[in-house]
RNA sequence: GGCCCGGUGGUGUAGUUGGCCUAACACACAGCCCUGUCAAGGCUGAGAUCGGGGGUUCGAAUCCCCUCCGGGUCGCCA
């Protein structure tokens, strides 16, 4: 006999009258005495199971001792509800199964917490019985959507050309970037390889055989500590393209997301076309180079208003090179002190020197606006109107002020402009505001250690028109990089590469490598470089964020993941990581030393 | 490594200005009743020394110290 011949989810009207074979677990059980109600379950849905004693081959107190989570075998006919019990909310509630027979497949012990619904459970209890977590409706659908999103992908990147090829787990430790996870070697006693932090480099490679158009369901691993959207191993489409300028990707981009978009997640507004905004403009703008542009609340820079204003504060920041920029925060004037105080606060502990604020309020003279602010001890009511003007602030309108150098204000307001999105809910949950973010630099000035850090990587391209000032201003210098931005959160980044070994090493150089060293990391990238090494480029969108972001029910990239892992890097489930054998040790040539 | 939040029957919560806590409620669990429910319902019952250790006190879930676990965040993440 067949386990079953329909799924409990797939039962419909046009069933009626079949004797039907169901295989489910039990997901509720209502237990009138005489007449029993079971909700199969299985994985494409539940169905109604009706339980007569008046069958003469079910067993009633049988079927009473059945519990929720036990493997039932269900044989009996479909039929349609009694007028007055149809259940709309369920697919199969028109019909439902009068049991013939039934019978225990598997028994369940009673679970550590309800698989039947969606209820909050500590997460540790939950990834410890990660099995039973992934029974429930969050988790199924979760994994369902990746899988739909991931099967997209490849169907649209096959049908554009793309070959997906596999690259190695174990590769060489090239430890720049984020730490590496080391694997030691059994044959070569003493040495390492890691795995990858990303492709990059083999799918380079692959350009330079000839490849074209390659891409990747790639899992990546970085050793570094965790974040709601951040694990120690993540997937990436990682895709490379020969002979092909950053336009051609990031509109191949788009595309593809605006296609996954329509296809599987309707339900969203997206911006089409998605803006592409250059790295300076999103920095003066929002204060991030990965901005939330569902809402405007837009930075705006008073230095020049301000510059002549007696007011020590202002000038000797613009005397020291710093900058003063606001926004202005709407109907909040009417802020207590308390408030206020909060928001202050919230911009010295991300290292503001403080936070001077401007309440706005309706005044009957011909002006149209008074103020509430400390500067009015310093400032004039015409300078008060022109910062009020700069900042496009309205009666009922709190302007806040930050001074000081540009990063640290850039920083605070942009942390202050989310902050204020969530306190007055600016945001539609319905709407993707994806951007592109261009015109990246190619270097940032490491002041900790004195040196020029890729603000991308290494293998990124400077723009033409800026490679001629490499050797004598690498900080102006302007790259091919890019990211996508979506809702405040970084989806993909990407860039075209250098693809000379020249400027490669020369890209290097300034990054402090000497010959040697770049000889020992990257001598199969450079050396690749002198075989004909075609133009290329690429982007690496991260598949848990998006698919996080896509979900109704994800709070963390936990949520999209089958088994994750705890904050502290944990699986509770199978409890690693864990110590190893003397055996294993021993053949690996380690040993433990105590700290 | 820093800062913040949390840990109370199997699960989720309440209780946390020390005493009325002999720890409450819901779900789950056990028993009984019940033939149209769908978060079924009714009655009865069992189940927690309040994450662990130490301390203060006449008295600690509640206050103090240490520690473990989970989560958020800063650092970190080319």
């Amino acid at each position: 006999m067949e386990f079953r011949t329909l799924y409990c989810g797939d039962v419909r009207v046009e069933h009626v009258g079949q004797e039907i074979t169901l295989a489910g677990w039990l997901h509720r059980r209502r237990d009138h005495g005489g007449l029993v109600f079971i909700d199969l379950r299985d994985s494409r849905g539940i169905v109604q199971v009706v339980i007569n004693p008046t069958e003469p081959d079910l067993d009633l107190d049988t079927v009473q001792e059945f519990r929720n989570e036990w493997l039932i075998q269900v044989t009996g006919t479909v039929s349609e509800r009694p007028e007055g019990t149809v259940n709309m909310n369920l697919p199969t509630g028109q019909t439902e199964v009068l049991a013939s027979s039934v019978n225990v497949i598997n028994p369940s012990n009673t679970p550590p917490f309800n698989v039947n619904d969606s209820s909050n459970v500590d997460e540790s209890l939950r990834m410890k019985y990660r099995y039973l977590d992934l029974r429930r409706p969050n988790l199924q659908e979760n994994l369902w959507l990746r899988h739909r999103v991931v099967k997209h992908i490849r169907d649209f990147l096959d049908d554009k050309g793309f070959i997906e090829i596999e690259t190695p787990i174990l590769i060489k430790s090239t430890p720049e970037g984020a730490r590496d996870y080391l694997v030691p070697s059994r044959v070569h006693r003493g040495q390492f390889y890691a795995l990858p932090q990303s492709p990059q480099q083999l799918k380079q490679l692959l350009m330079v055989s000839g490849f074209d158009k390659y891409f990747q369901i790639a899992r990546c691993f970085r050793d570094e500590d965790l974040r709601a959207d951040r694990q120690p191993e993540f997937t990436q489409l990682d895709l490379e393209m020969s002979f092909v300028t950053e336009r051609d990707v990031l509109n191949l981009t788009e595309d593809l997301y605006l296609d996954i978009m329509a296809k599987l997640a309707p339900e969203f507004s997206v911006t089409n076309p998605m803006p592409r905004i250059k790295y300076q403009d999103a920095m003066d703008r929002y204060g991030t180079d990965k901005p939330d542009i569902r809402f405007a609340l837009e930075l705006k820079n008073l230095s020049a208003e301000v510059q002549d204003f007696d007011f020590t504060v202002f000038k000797d920041t613009l005397a020291a090179g710093g900058c003063v920029k606001a926004i202005s925060a709407p109907g909040c004037s009417s802020y207590s002190r308390k408030q206020m105080a909060g928001l202050t606060e919230f911009a010295v502990s991300r290292g503001a020197s403080g936070l001077i604020t401007i309440a706005v309020d309706e005044d009957g003279e011909q002006s149209g606006n008074s103020y509430r602010s400390v500067l009015s001890k310093y400032l004039s009511d015409a300078e008060m109107h022109l910062i009020a003007k700069a900042t496009d602030a309205s009666p009922g309108d709190l302007i806040l002020i930050v001074a000081g150098k540009p990063k640290i204000v850039n920083a605070v307001l942009g942390d202050l402009r989310l902050e204020l999105r969530d306190r007055l809910n600016l945001v539609d949950q319905d709407t993707l505001a994806f951007c592109f973010i261009t015109d990246f630099p190619l270097f940032d000035w490491n002041e900790e250690k004195q040196r020029w850090d890729s603000s991308h990587h290494p293998f990124t391209s400077p723009t033409e028109e800026d490679e001629q000032y490499l050797d004598t201003d690498p900080g102006r210098v302007i790259s091919k990089a890019y990211d996508l931005v979506c809702n405040g959160s970084e989806l993909a980044s990407g860039s075209i590469r250098i693809h000379r070994r020249a400027l490669q090493e020369k890209v290097l150089a300034i990054l402090g490598y000497t010959s040697s060293e770049m000889l020992e990391r990257f001598n199969q990238l450079l050396e690749a470089f002198d075989y004909g090494a075609p133009p290329h480029g690429g982007i690496a969108p991260g598949i848990d964020r998006f698919i996080a972001l896509l979900s109704r029910n994800a709070t963390s990239i936990r949520d999209v993941i089958a088994f994750p892992k705890t904050q502290a890097a944990t699986d509770p489930l199978f409890g690693s990581p864990d110590e190893v054998s003397t055996e294993q040790l021993r053949d690996l040539g380690l040993r433990i030393v105590p700290e």
